[in-house]
DNA sequence: GTCGTTGCAAAGCCTTTGCAGGGAA
DNA sequence: TTCCCTGCAAAGGCTTTGCAACGAC
């Protein structure tokens, strides 16, 4: 059985607070201002397990590697802020799968990466 | 001054032949057969010098990690067959930036990955 | 008291770098 | 002959794994 460990829900709380996909370094980062001894090894565990729970779901990011987000919110597109270097998702979906590719490509799925500048970081300027 | 040696013309031809992006293991594969000896790097400090030239620009799949392609085609998208693992270069581009992201987000590029099966695996079922 | 979890350190990948020998010009 | 380039091996950086101790239940 599954045990809940302060760092197992350390982790869970981190992706509750942000609601935004995260990288490895930002949960360790975090995690440890509130579990101070959580390891690398112990991220990446959980962050697997979570995975194959079916918790989480990783995401390749162009810019920043592997990410991981929440699942179970639907199709959508991911916007990276080239200020603060957060990701946010983008409910909805904007893209014609059948006149994006060529005659003779059959489209099954798509992702979309937009960059700029996110609300929080324009407001600054 | 830079030298054409026969490790650097066969990378250079293998871009040209395939026409598409590729990654580090598929140039390194596929120049063993023209360069026998050839080493691992050797091919990374030739992308390398090739990105730098501009030749090459290293693009970041959410699949095959980075594959690198020849510069010069103006804005484009990139199709992913699962079938045979190949990465193709999409002309045109069918995403209005503008109403992509919700108000607030300022967007300044994007890229756009497909996935399904390339007419060549179509064709074969 | 069990046994799933953790921290630590070692081991694995992939990529980069140092160095001496080799080859293009 | 020069000195850029290559192959090899070692070194980095990130992720995974082995193991003994720990702690949730």
């Amino acid at each position: 059985m599954e045990r809940k460990t302060s760092q197992r829900v350390a982790i869970e709380n981190i992706f509750q607070r942000e609601n935004r996909p995260l990288g490895v370094e930002e949960i360790l980062k975090e995690g440890r201002e509130i579990v101070e001894s959580l390891n690398q090894a112990t991220v990446y565990r959980n962050l697997k397990l979570l995975v194959e729970k079916g918790t989480l779901k990783p995401i390749s990011h162009p810019v920043l590697g592997i990410l991981y987000e929440r699942t179970g919110r639907g199709h959508h597109h991911h916007f990276h802020c080239r200020i603060c270097d957060r990701v946010f998702e983008l409910p909805g979906c904007m893209l014609s799968e059948t006149s994006a590719a060529p005659e003779g490509f059959v489209t099954e799925k798509h992702e979309v990466f937009l960059f700029g500048i996110c609300p929080a970081c324009g407001q600054q300027q």
